[in-house]
DNA sequence: TTGAAAGCGATACCAC
DNA sequence: GTGGTATCGCTTTCAA
């Protein structure tokens, strides 16, 4: 091997040795990449001698060298990695957990999952830059992507698209979340109790849009022809703003409220509290996800208990249908949206 | 276009077309790969002419081309990923919140963030699998990682490494979170209202421990060689393991308790109440992290307010040490620790 | 048991 | 303007 005088370094990297290859490796234990590649997978077919596997862990280990997982993938053709574009909005309770049991899950069967922060990008240009990474799955939260996303995902290689949201999307699995049933349930619980003023807390913050439209649209549906009326609330997050809507809830003249999900309905539940509105004797209150902290207030908060999957067995779906791509992709509802009657309503 | 008749398809892959590569887009558009390449990367050195753009775009249209992200990157030698090794415990609401932040913040200085869910690992060996990934930067939370791990990262590339954690790793940026503070806060303020028999939840969930250890262990130096005693509370986060608690709570003979954070208070507060005990003249409660349940229940929830970095904040840090490899790390204290006293204390 | 070499997909230098 | 082609790091077949 001929030592060639190096190029004048480039600045910008002072010191830092190369990053160390299997070449290198094989340099210094005085083998071949082959040898090398072999010994470090473990290869079953080939067998190589006692001494000189350890002398290439021993070279590996001194210089350091970590195998390129990129290259790696390149030449075997595919990978196992399992993609999640994070959502628009930072994670609540429920999707924190379901997302660490997803990954807890499929890391038992072998898969690597990945989160990708691409946000910025929207439709087909988010698909395009997922696809990049050639995953061989993608689980999609909300509205993500459309049935050329999806496209362009298996015409990349993914083995399986999931959306959960909505929607179902042409080509891909479906997990359904209905939320416009929360809001049919919510609504008519409220109605069932009596209740004929009903007001719909709606977030400001628009990134939950996804969730606040449908489930408004659904309490809109269920008393739609009936002789209750629905008045859409817009509420930020904030103490103030719920102090705000309790300053006008006298005039609102509402005697029930569905607000959103837990959360939310506590806010108000706190506001109203302070106000001197009583619940459930003025007005009654819902809220919606079932959240541990709805059973902690006083008084305890009524909601919609929703049902996600549970993290196995969407990971058992995901690899089912990345063994067996052919199969045509599979609907599951949800959201078997039960109403947990408590106190508050 | 001929029609050649499939070899016998691996069952495997039953109709699914290859990917399409850049190779096939110039065979489409009857140029060389060179020529794609420019033109899809809008080469500013080269000029292509009008004519043969247009081709090559619509070639890589009609195919669905989407470039090789792992290919690439090979070639360049380097990626802008910034890896977030994914905690080993659901996100809380803080996290959830700082991580979105921090992605939205680095993809304006157009890197991208990848959580990758490698859990099962530890020590090294984790370090080697994200190591694998080539990363520009890691951030890891937590303890995750050790000097050498480090070491491992950064001899395979990655120009930053950011610990977000309780201690300094050698070699690395540290954002120290040095959740003592927050218990010894906690404690002082208890003792300062005339508090002298002190109960510490700890959250039975392990995974907590990272977390809780530290803010027990702060509360017990706070109080050392003080009149006052410390007891540990061990408690699950369910209503069952809080009501547990309060049945004994008489025999405890406590009058104030610190309760790792506020969701765990607003846990303890509601089964005290259920039992009658008054708080704060029976037992004053604190909590941690100040969210805004805290603010929500009655008795209002004191807390120890953590002020977090932000995002954007830490994305220019890692912007500031990617570009700049050479500098020594820094270390930031990030626990502003400060007692938010409300009503339950 | 080990080595030489082909190639995975994309890019950039150097000719034409 | 455009086309060869070497190269990134790794795996694997084939030959020795």
């Amino acid at each position: 091997m001929v030592q060639i005088p190096d190029p004048p370094a480039p600045p910008s990297s002072p010191a830092s040795r190369p990053v160390p290859t299997s070449a290198d490796v094989a340099r210094l234990a005085g083998v071949s990449r082959a040898t090398v590649s072999y010994v470090l997978n473990n290869a079953g077919a080939v067998r190589i001698s006692e001494p000189t596997r350890r002398r290439v862990h021993e070279a590996a280990r001194e210089l350091g060298y970590v195998p390129h997982a990129a290259a790696r993938s390149l030449r075997a053709g595919h990978s196992r990695m399992v993609l999640m574009p994070a959502p628009p909005v930072p994670a609540g309770p429920l999707y924190s957990q379901f997302v660490h049991d997803f990954q807890q899950a499929l890391g038992r069967l072998d898969y690597t999952v990945v989160q990708y922060g691409a946000s910025g990008l929207r439709g087909d240009e988010a698909a395009r830059a997922w696809a990049e990474l050639r995953p061989v799955a993608v689980l999609v939260p909300g509205p993500g992507i459309g049935p050329e996303g999806v496209a362009v995902l298996k015409r990349s290689g993914a083995r399986a698209v999931v959306t959960l949201g909505c929607d179902r999307v042409e080509g891909a699995h479906a997990l359904l979340l209905d939320h416009e049933t929360v809001g049919r349930a919510a609504a008519r619980h409220l109605y069932d109790r009596g209740r004929r003023r009903v007001g719909v807390v709606v977030p400001r913050e628009r990134s939950l849009d996804m969730f606040s439209r449908p489930r408004l649209a659904g309490a809109r549906a269920a008393l739609d022809g009936t002789d209750a009326t629905v008045t859409e609330l817009s509420l930020a997050y904030t103490e103030e703003s719920a102090r705000a809507l309790a300053a006008r809830w006298r005039e609102l003249g509402l005697d029930a409220v569905f607000a959103f999900n837990d959360e939310y309905a506590v806010l108000v539940l706190s506001a109203l509290a302070e106000r001197g509105v009583r619940v459930p004797e003025d007005t009654a209150v819902i809220g919606a996800d079932d959240l541990l902290l709805g059973r902690l207030v006083r008084p305890r908060l009524s909601t919609v208990h929703i049902r996600l999957p549970s993290g196995r067995d969407l990971a058992e779906l995901v690899d089912r249908a990345v063994r067996n791509p052919g199969t045509p992709p599979e609907s599951r509802e949800l959201l078997a949206a039960t109403v947990v009657g408590r106190e508050s309503s």
